[in-house]
DNA sequence: GACGCCCTACTACATGGGTAGTACTACAAC
DNA sequence: GTTGTAGTACTACCCATGTAGTAGGGCGTC
């Protein structure tokens, strides 16, 4: 399990569109990647929904003439994936130090790590929730 | 500034390995690829140099007959840049949602918890700062 | 100085992605 | 029924990647 999902910005852009939807036709979704300002020729996103299919990544049923596609991989796994990905390349599989790098090294604006910081306290189940050690 | 690094596992093992060794040869990189069991013929791992060279990504100076590869993007650089695609993909671009997620959804064990809350309270103690924008 | 080894350069080929045209088909309209 | 239209299927083309073979040039060894 937990397959390598390893998506292109395109292919992210389709699922992302499947998922919002649930199910979506090839029309509907060149529609959509058109209000993105994604603008590709119908066919282009028909064959890339067909590719997809055939790795297994969306799945379609048929309504008239009509293809309608779901996605087959959950946003959320493709997200742990690509989440797993960066973690293990880069801290070496430690979630903590990928944590430790995202608060350190990007603006987290202080709202937010207010929160986190409840978050974690929750997280550790009692400790003070408010206030650095 | 910030380009796409869309980069495969390969791409990023041979970087791995520059950035690690600061300096490598294609030898040197096949022999390391082979202590991670990634047996690949020598010539592949030249070719793929030379790709990674072409696209500006990595760079070589020449000794004797021997070229010495080194990497023209930080590693730094590459995290963050693939750290964007999964915060923008899937939490919008907020990357405390994006920690969020880690922190509730992986296990970051209670040690990791304590010393995230004391770097947060670290970082609620700065002033504001608007390093980049 | 000929031989072979070790490099890099060049070439090759398969696969997959991005892009899209053309062909075929079924339904709608008249 | 003929035609237009919408929608899928098939085909094509270029580029990147993964993979590797072969060619050519130095250099060390006898």
């Amino acid at each position: 399990m937990s397959e390598s999902h390893q998506l292109s910005d395109l292919q992210l852009g389709l699922l992302r569109i499947l998922w919002d939807r649930g199910e979506a036709t090839a029309t509907d979704v060149h529609t959509a990647l058109l209000e993105q300002d994604r603008e590709l020729a119908p066919t282009t996103v028909s064959t890339m929904l067909s590719r997809l299919e055939k790795k297994g990544t969306v799945t379609h049923r048929v309504e008239g003439r009509q293809f309608i596609y779901r996605a087959l991989v959950s946003e959320d796994e493709v997200r742990r994936s690509m989440l797993s990905r960066v973690t293990d390349y880069f801290f070496g599989g430690d979630v903590s130090a990928l944590v430790s790098h995202l608060v350190e090294d990007r603006d987290v604006d202080p709202d937010d790590v207010a929160r986190l910081k409840q978050l974690l306290g929750q997280r550790s189940g009692e400790a003070e929730d408010d206030d650095d050690a």
